[in-house]
DNA sequence: CGCCGTACGGTTTTT
DNA sequence: CCGTACGGCG
């Protein structure tokens, strides 16, 4: 197969060049995905670099599974050595192997954000700070930052210049003390230890800088200090690192992303190649024009340049102006009934995207009421592994893998309720922390306190009845681990239903306990997948994945079904058909991002991303009046609204006219282009 | 001391 | 509209 053939002149020069870094700044649609894909098939075809000297990081795992797909079909099986994940799925991968030279335990338990702010309250609580004045949350986020940037706890410590840095200060120590203790990594550590463990360890880090020959970035822009500084380890030996990156699409210095690794990049490698991707080869021209017209508004923007494409003018981009968001709905359901009746689009060929997940709601309950139906698949939202009853299983999965994993022991010790109160909970806790065990093995000592195997100064005070339920979970706990290295995770599940009579506990707390019940049995399902591994590496592997591969990652496009998705969510996607939703002051631009210019235009560049999702037609929406948690306000037209050139509008007008004709004036351009075919507006 | 019912508050984006 | 916090009851 001839790599080269049918690539342009840049994309052509972004794979040929072999060695040595490369600077690839390519826009949306220009085929970046399709030039990794290509580049890594030439290095192993032309530059004869054995697959598993490649090292592929992109995302998200979906975007990791179709980049694999790819080079599969230009490979063959090889494909199969070649390391491609997520940062954080490589470095897991680096820490169970080599983590234990750090003093990580391979048992690691991997804590999301739920159990982050579990962790932060206590910490908060222990340290006697005040929840009202500094927010888990809040104190969550300053320590995530400063975790992403490498600066450690005693590093934030020596800069901190105020008072409330001072406060997050000590919850970072305690927070991290609480980490290592409960054996346990968040999101950021899985970075941040990768980088330590490199850092104080040279001869680990060049054994993997050996090992890989190239190192390819995907979405660089939106790469933070943590995930750089890990890349230019692994490249440090060869050299080889190829970013790819559009600074008009960083949407996440939220979470630490920092465009300038782009100019650092160029700084760091003097000698980097830099190659343009300016041809697009997704979108009609009028919207490349509409996401030109918006992102050109952007205050010092790099790249001025304007994408072009060679797929023709194509239809106009159309506005939408309802009077409220069922109307909303039903406009975007009208138009893709109307779509595939004259153009045969099947519903896979359709997506709606919004600034918040809380926005699909409206939408969903549109498409579950349509008749003749519209299936849909909604990504994100809530999750699968977020469902309470999930969690709680995984809880006691986890402790089984883990039992110092205090966060989920506490929440699962009185889970069926099994009287132990917060009397005991926090009586044990101050027991634990007395002679500074993890919750468990606080536990265990105070069995071995009660047979009078352990002596005390100051014993702890509880109730008889407390105690006994106290040792009653240890045991139960006990006994699940022993079972836990004997039967399959599949069956694990099982007798953890069993012996906690789980499902009567949902009978007796839930109305929709049936429901909540197929969770469980689907949860068993996904555990069966792991069968043919040994018991405690099916388990971590379950645990792992789980952590790891966000729902978003499972979308399957084998049913055809609109998709319902988030604008950020939507990032390296593209559909036929686009639906943009609730183009309104506040929703998008979103109200939290008003009082930082920065963020400000961090909105400008998601809408950039939204706009540039579509191929061929693309509907723009907003409604005057929208209801949120019961009360129903009035919202102006995003700023965003004005900036798009009038010659591409048709304004579709509102069905009550003569409620919002006049909105519909001062807001938005009449457009001097076609009109919408008869029978789309009316009611 | 634990459990259950009611009132109230809070609501971006995600690996 | 969902989860939490608090207060009264067993």
């Amino acid at each position: 197969m001839d790599i080269l053939a049918a690539l342009n002149p840049a994309q052509r020069r972004a794979v040929e060049t072999l060695d040595g870094p490369m600077l690839i700044l390519a826009g949306p649609g220009s085929g970046k995905t399709r030039v990794i894909a290509h580049r890594i098939a030439n290095l192993v075809l032309e530059g004869g670099v054995p697959p598993y000297r490649v090292l592929a990081v992109t995302f998200t795992n979906k975007a990791s599974r179709e980049m694999r797909d790819r080079v599969e079909g230009l490979l063959g099986d090889t494909v199969g050595d070649i390391t491609i994940g997520t940062f954080h799925s490589v470095c897991a991968r680096f820490l169970r192997r080599d983590g234990d030279k750090l003093g990580i335990d391979r048992s690691f338990t991997i804590y999301d954000d739920d159990d982050q702010i579990r962790l932060i309250k206590a910490v908060l609580e222990a340290n006697n700070i005040e929840p009202r004045q500094f927010s888990p949350r809040s104190v969550l986020s300053v320590i995530s930052r400063a975790k992403n940037e490498l600066i450690d706890a005693s590093g934030f410590a020596k800069r901190s210049g105020n008072y409330f840095d001072e406060v997050v200060a000590r919850a970072y120590r305690g927070y991290e003390a609480a980490l290592a203790e409960a054996h346990a990594l968040d999101f950021d550590d899985l970075l941040g230890q990768t980088v330590n463990l490199f850092r104080e360890l040279p001869d680990v880090r060049q054994r993997y800088a050996d090992r890989y020959l190239h190192v390819l970035i995907d979405e660089f822009q939106d790469t933070n200090l943590a995930q750089y500084t890990l890349a230019r380890q692994v490249a440090s030996v060869h050299g080889n690192i190829c970013v790819v990156g559009d600074p008009d699409q960083s949407i996440y210095s939220w979470r630490s992303a920092d465009i300038r690794n782009i100019t650092n990049f160029e700084r760091d490698f003097p000698d980097c190649q830099v190659v343009l991707l300016e041809e697009n080869y997704r979108s009609t021209q009028t919207i490349l024009d509409v996401a030109h017209a918006v992102i050109s508004e952007h205050p010092g923007r790099r790249r001025t340049t304007r994408m072009n494409t060679n797929r023709g003018q194509g239809s106009p981009v159309v506005g939408f102006e309802a009077y409220d968001g069922g109307e909303e709905a039903a406009f975007v359901i009208r138009e893709i009934r109307r779509l595939q009746r004259e153009k045969g689009y099947g519903f896979n060929d359709f997506a709606v995207m919004y600034r918040t997940n809380a926005q699909s709601r409206a939408m969903e309950e549109a498409l579950v009421e349509a008749r003749p139906r519209i299936p849909y698949r909604l990504v994100g939202g809530t999750r699968f592994y977020e469902r309470r009853e999930v969690k709680d299983i995984l809880a006691y999965l986890r402790l089984v893998h883990n039992p110092f994993d205090s966060v989920s022991l506490l929440r699962v010790i009185n889970l069926p309720a099994r009287g132990i109160g917060d009397r005991s909970i926090e009586e044990l806790q101050r027991w634990s922390r007395g002679l500074g065990v993890p919750a468990y093995t606080g536990l265990q000592l105070l069995r071995d306190w009660r047979e009078g195997e352990v002596s005390v100064d100051s014993p702890p005070s509880f109730a008889s009845r407390s105690l006994a339920a106290l040792l009653g979970f240890l045991d139960l706990l006990n006994r699940l681990i022993e079972r836990g290295a004997a039967v399959s995770t599949y069956e694990l599940i099982e007798e953890i239903s069993r012996a906690t009579d789980y499902r009567r506990h949902l009978q007796s707390s839930f109305d929709d306990s049936d429901e909540r019940w197929d969770n469980v049995e689907e949860l068993k399902n996904v555990a069966a997948q792991y069968a043919e591994l040994t018991p405690d590496a099916a388990l971590g592997s379950f645990l792992e994945e789980i952590a790891l591969v966000s729902d978003a990652d499972t979308i399957d496009n084998r049913s055809d079904a609109v998709t319902l998705i988030t604008l950020h969510a939507a990032k390296g996607l593209e559909y036929a058909n686009v639906f943009m939703v609730g183009l309104e002051e506040g929703i998008l631009p979103h109200i939290r991002s008003f009082d930082s210019t920065a963020q400000m235009e961090e909105e400008r560049r998601l809408c950039y991303v939204g706009l540039t999702r579509a191929r061929e037609h693309l509907f723009l929406l907003r409604a005057v009046r929208r209801v949120r948690h019961g009360m129903s306000s009035a919202n102006p037209p995003s700023r965003y609204w004005k900036d798009i050139p009038p010659t591409s509008w048709i304004s579709a007008g509102a069905r009550s006219r003569s409620r919002t004709s006049v909105l519909a004036h001062e807001s938005m351009p009449r457009s001097n282009g076609g009109a919408l075919p008869a029978g789309t507006i009316q009611p």
